[in-house]
DNA sequence: ATGGGGCTTCCCATCATGGGAAGGTCAAGG
DNA sequence: CCTTGACCTTCCCATGATGGGAAGCCCCAT
């Protein structure tokens, strides 16, 4: 199996393939006497477990530690249980932190009468956010 | 005014003053014989109003437009309006993603014991997600 | 006049991904 | 058998926004 076809098997690009390889997140597979790369089941099952964690908003070196995590047959459950929640937990603050600059900018546009005069309290609130006026 | 007056006075440090000078988004300010740049009222309410559109989630290249309109005192604040609401999309789209990764990530944990054992569906969801059982 | 802190420029690193050049390889068809 | 086109290889560069740090100059207070 070649890159290509194992880039279309996984839906990782060639490109990060060869990437993931040269940071050492997956195993160089073999080569052809040529040096191609020849790719095999197992191979593809672990990148596809790459783009699922990736999917899943993990990093590469989150996804490295899961990936070690999936190798030790002798983990225990609550040690993948508790990285997951961590990564819940980012998540969420992250969404909080986009739901705040939303609700913020919906207020903001609300009170914007989109016509076409200039008058912007969209631009007013970027130029001043704490409404002092300057007189 | 020094650079780093400038930078507690607008809240953006020094290195981005320079970097935003540098890529053109705020006017080179004067300089004393010296060398030194020396900022002015402007150049900070400049600096505020790009701080602000950055913690509302706008790029920098987004941010140059809202600068623009911002000068031009004769836009319509419709122009601003329709950005402002193409940004919240983008934000709403980028908060549902999160949202599902999360929606996901929450259904496996709460699946997963969590105890000494290995079994975890986490991991088994990562390695295979469709569920397709490798027999 | 000296020391310490601030300023200057320049280069490098991050994180994950893609683009592209230069050159080697493979398979199909003339 | 040779050509052609699609694939592969490595290597370098770019992104976006930010920080770190080095080398060297400057300014002010002691």
């Amino acid at each position: 199996m070649n890159i290509g076809e194992a880039a279309t098997a996984s839906g990782v690009s060639a490109k990060m393939i060869r990437y993931y390889e040269s940071i050492g997140l997956i195993q160089p597979p073999s080569r052809t006497e040529s040096g191609y790369r020849v790719y095999a089941g197992e191979d593809i099952h672990s990148l596809r477990f790459v783009k699922r964690a990736r999917a899943l908003g993990f990093s590469i070196e989150e996804t490295r530690e899961l990936l070690a995590l999936w190798r030790d047959k002798s983990r225990a459950s609550a040690d993948v249980k508790a990285f997951a929640l961590k990564h819940i937990g980012e998540l969420e603050t992250k969404i909080a932190e986009l739901q705040g600059m939303a609700r913020t900018l919906r207020h903001l546009a609300h009170n914007c009468h989109g016509d076409d005069r200039p008058d912007c309290p969209i631009l007013e609130d970027l130029a001043d956010p704490a409404g002092v006026k300057c007189h």
